[in-house]
DNA sequence: AATTCGCCCTGTCGGC
DNA sequence: TGCCGACAGGGCGAAT
């Protein structure tokens, strides 16, 4: 599923090749997926109007327009891809290791292309999504940071300040597992399943503790090691498990990389413990019940050392 | 008030 | 081989 990483990986590149473009004309197959506005209006305000900036805001892609703005959520299984004229989309499909076709580059149109933002000179911006969990919804004006869905949306966790952030304890008084809490997008934006459970892991903290439990160290340490794993991503080009593509259809480098998610069943890269998958706060949940032990406090010496050896290979 | 649950959706995969 | 149920899960609104 996108998120931050991918989310930022995405913006950047179709950034330069949006900004300043004219929109000419709005395809938009999938109704449903379109809020703030009925298609019609919607297809006819935007036409016309200079995409200026294009952003990102937790794990939503803003399009910042010369009157009004729509933003993209890619919910689970999105993708935004950029299409030259010159070099249309690749129809070349190659056989995975799981024996399925999968294209080359950007993604041909097809049933699950739901939107087309056509540009001067045949670009095109394409907003595929087979499970149609994302959304596009249109904001009247340029304020799209008031936006109900934004407004209380927390803090961006790269550009966060974590000794000021941790002075609000509230929030670390709750009876929830941490995850919940490191994945609630209105304590900070952008962190999903992925991320999650790579920060758990680099802090060394199960999952399942409780929020009131984590000690203040531990605390801090999450939040570092959440802008870790996430700058990796970024650096990485996003984690290309399923979906995921960047804007030219190719793949993000991050999921070899990644510890945990995805590697139930597997040696932790630490320890060589056998990962565990459970679920927590609803979401399947990959951790080492080693490395991120609850029970009896791991000794101390074996934590540095798992600490000293996390520097190294992380 | 805080937290969990159910739902939206469809491609993929494991079991029989 | 083929069918079918289970699973994946971001975020919202309902229920507890």
């Amino acid at each position: 599923m996108p998120e931050l990483p991918e989310v930022e990986t995405i913006m950047r590149l179709i950034a330069p090749e949006a900004e300043g473009q004219k929109i000419e004309k709005i395809e938009l197959h999938l109704q449903r997926l379109l809020l703030g506005l009925k298609p019609a209006p919607f297809m006819e305000r935007i036409k016309g109007q200079t995409i200026v900036h294009v952003k990102r805001r937790a794990k939503y892609i803003v399009f910042e327009l010369n009157q009004d703005c729509f933003i993209i959520h890619l919910g689970m299984t999105g993708q935004l891809t950029f299409s030259h004229k010159s070099s249309p989309e690749n129809p070349k499909f190659v056989k995975t290791v799981t024996g399925l076709q999968k294209p080359l580059g950007v993604h041909p149109v097809d049933k699950h292309t739901h939107l087309i933002v056509h540009l001067k000179g045949g670009k095109r911006i394409l907003f595929r999504d087979p499970r149609t969990f994302g959304k596009i919804i249109f904001i009247p004006g340029l304020n799209w940071a008031m936006h109900p869905r934004l407004i209380h949306t927390g803090p961006e966790p790269l550009t966060l300040d974590i000794p000021f952030f941790l002075l609000n304890t509230k929030p670390w008084k709750s009876l929830r597992p941490i995850k919940a809490l490191i994945m609630d997008q209105n304590f900070v934006a952008g962190v999903g399943n992925i991320y999650a459970d790579e920060a758990l892991f680099r802090s060394l903290i199960h999952p399942q503790t409780l929020v009131k439990n984590i000690r203040p160290a531990e605390r801090q340490a999450l939040l570092e090691a959440a802008q870790v794993v996430l700058q990796k991503g970024i650096d990485n080009n996003g984690t290309s498990f399923s979906d995921y593509r960047k804007p030219d259809g190719s793949l993000g480098s991050n999921y070899e990389k990644l510890m945990v998610y995805g590697r139930g069943g597997q040696p932790c890269r630490l320890c060589k413990t056998i990962l565990k998958k459970i679920v927590v706060a609803q979401r399947g949940t990959v951790f080492c019940p080693k490395c991120q032990g609850l029970g009896p406090k791991l000794k101390s010496n074996l934590k540095a050392s798992l600490k000293k050896a996390a520097k190294k290979m992380l």
